[in-house]
RNA sequence: GCCGGGGUGGCCGAACGGCUCAGGCGGCAGCCUGCAGAGCUGCUUUAUAUGGGUUCAACUCCCAUCCCCGGCUCCA
């Protein structure tokens, strides 16, 4: 029984898709006036999840996410950097592409640019003109008229009225009849510079919220099964994408809202304002692999906030090594017979994992399921009671599992995997020490390494190094 | 001020009326190892912010209090 909380109802409902067995996914993605870090990031990894439950499921999905590349933050940016507005933004969309692979997310069919999407824009807005549903103001802008719209704050169950007593908002500046009136369309002024289009709504670019009820009807249909983003977007992003969707459409803009809580940093939401946030590659530099990123960020279940802290980041990279060397000792067992059948714990597995993640992704349960099983199979091994055919079925499980967690395989390597030739000799020193059962100086040798963060580990099939993590900050 | 979400063991995090209060990390012990590390197993359980109430039974529901976070402004 598959079901998600939908933010509308405020409650877990039964998920059934407008076409059977095909699900209409759009997610708001990154505005690239810089880099994503891994706050923006927990919100592609739940939808990643999301994406991949549904398709382990069955269902066929459709999925589409914008990315916005034209706002008052991309203008300043790239008129500080004195480079075109495509320029600007090039770095930051190739950027985030490549933190989207290094996090193992699967890119989405479609992912529209706003700036590509002008004339789909200019013809809504020109719709909801043409219904009333809103007004120009003295320079020219055009703003939605939410007074028009009857069940405005559906969504984020906020009333209008109360709206103004909020303290911050700002009423005359661009001569809006109403606070929480929003722009459709803003008319150029000095600040834009050569950011603007000519268009049948004059000289201007389009509003924030305008561009995802333009791309995902296009590319999606006027109903969308589901409707991704982070809280913050609950208003009034997404209020308003409902505002202008539903009165130019006159249907249901969107079916089941899912959205991610915040990360935070030492007790505050992690944000680019407040300058308290980690990129992902800031973390790949200081030794840690993105895979255990992604493993921390869907570890904990999307609808609750949770604190980043290094100490978690450790433990989740730990953990994922745990689950890897199981993975190794599986392929180790080469036993003929099982004494112990395995089937029941496979079932037994399967079924829990699964009832989890149908229950509005509770990868909690789902990842302690993965842990149980992970025991029960270890104790089975040391007792000799498990044999090649049984392990082979478990890491079948394990591997359809993955299909989902994507944190199994991992192909990622740390940039550095070369030792200086000094290093190498002393590795080489050591052995023939250990050869010759010269403990005391292959200890030292061991010990001096380890002064300059390299760690000596000697296993069945030879010595291996590693780096010990450099922690900057 | 208005509207949400929370406060669980050394730390992170589940459960959300009763069946042993998951799981991870860390710590300790055993196995393994020349030693160390890694790995495996076991232990780490009189842990549910505080004070009342409802109930045969509360972490779980109700009331009050304290504290934390978020939204009300561009923001994942």
């Amino acid at each position: 029984m598959l079901q998600f909380y939908d933010t509308m109802m405020r409650k877990k409902r039964l998920f059934r898709p407008i076409e059977e067995g095909k699900v209409r996914l759009y997610s708001c993605g990154l505005t690239v006036n810089d880099y994503a870090h891994i706050g923006n990031l927990r919100a592609y990894v739940f939808v990643d999840l999301l994406r991949r439950w549904l398709e382990y499921r069955g269902f066929d999905v459709e999925h589409v996410m914008n990315i916005t590349d034209v706002d008052d933050k991309t203008i300043q940016g790239k008129q500080k950097e004195g480079v075109s507005l495509d320029e600007y933004t090039e770095k930051y969309i190739d950027a985030f592409a490549e933190d989207l692979k290094l996090l193992n997310i699967k890119k989405a069919k479609i992912t529209p640019k706003a700036t590509e999407h002008i004339e789909e824009m200019v013809r809504l807005v020109k719709i909801l003109m043409k219904k009333g549903y809103s007004y120009r103001s003295k320079d020219g802008s055009i703003y939605f008229d939410i007074s028009r719209f009857k069940n405005y704050g559906k969504l984020s169950k906020m009333k209008i009225g109360k709206l103004k007593a909020g303290a911050r908002v700002k009423v005359d500046e661009y001569g809006k009849e109403q606070a929480a009136d929003f722009a459709l369309w803003k008319a150029w002024d000095l600040d834009d510079g050569d950011v603007f289009w000519e268009t049948k709504l004059g000289k201007g670019r389009p509003g924030w919220h305008i561009e995802c009820s333009a791309m995902s009807m296009k590319y999606l249909g006027k109903t969308l099964d589901i409707h991704t983003g982070g809280v913050d977007n609950i208003f009034p992003h997404h209020e308003n994408e409902i505002a202008q969707s539903e009165a130019i459409t006159g249907k249901k803009f969107v079916n089941y809202w899912l959205h991610n809580e915040h990360l935070l940093i030492k007790g505050e939401r992690m944000g680019k304002s407040l300058r308290n946030f980690y990129t992902l590659r800031d973390i790949i530099d200081m030794g840690y692999n993105p895979v255990s990123v992604r493993f921390l960020l869907m570890s904990t279940h999307y609808r609750k906030q949770f604190s980043f802290t290094f100490e978690s980041l450790e433990a989740a990279e730990n953990a994922l090594h745990r689950l890897r060397d199981f993975m190794g000792r599986l392929d180790e067992c080469k036993n003929n017979e099982c004494t112990e059948g395995v089937e029941g714990l496979i079932k037994e597995a399967s079924q829990d994992f699964e009832d989890a993640l149908d229950d509005d992704l509770d990868i909690s349960r789902a990842l302690a399921t993965v842990f149980n099983l992970v025991r029960e199979v270890n104790k089975l091994i040391d007792m000799k009671k498990l044999c090649q055919a049984g392990a082979r079925q478990v890491r079948d499980l394990i591997r359809d599992f993955d299909r989902v967690l994507c944190v199994f395989s991992d192909s990622w390597q740390p940039k550095e995997r070369k030792l200086s030739n000094e290093v190498e000799r002393l590795i080489r020193k050591r052995e023939a020490a250990r050869k010759a059962r010269d403990w005391k100086t292959a200890d030292a040798i061991r010990d001096k390494l380890q002064k300059s963060d390299i760690i000596l580990e000697d296993t069945p099939n030879g010595v291996k190094w590693r780096k010990r993590r450099v922690k900057k900050r």
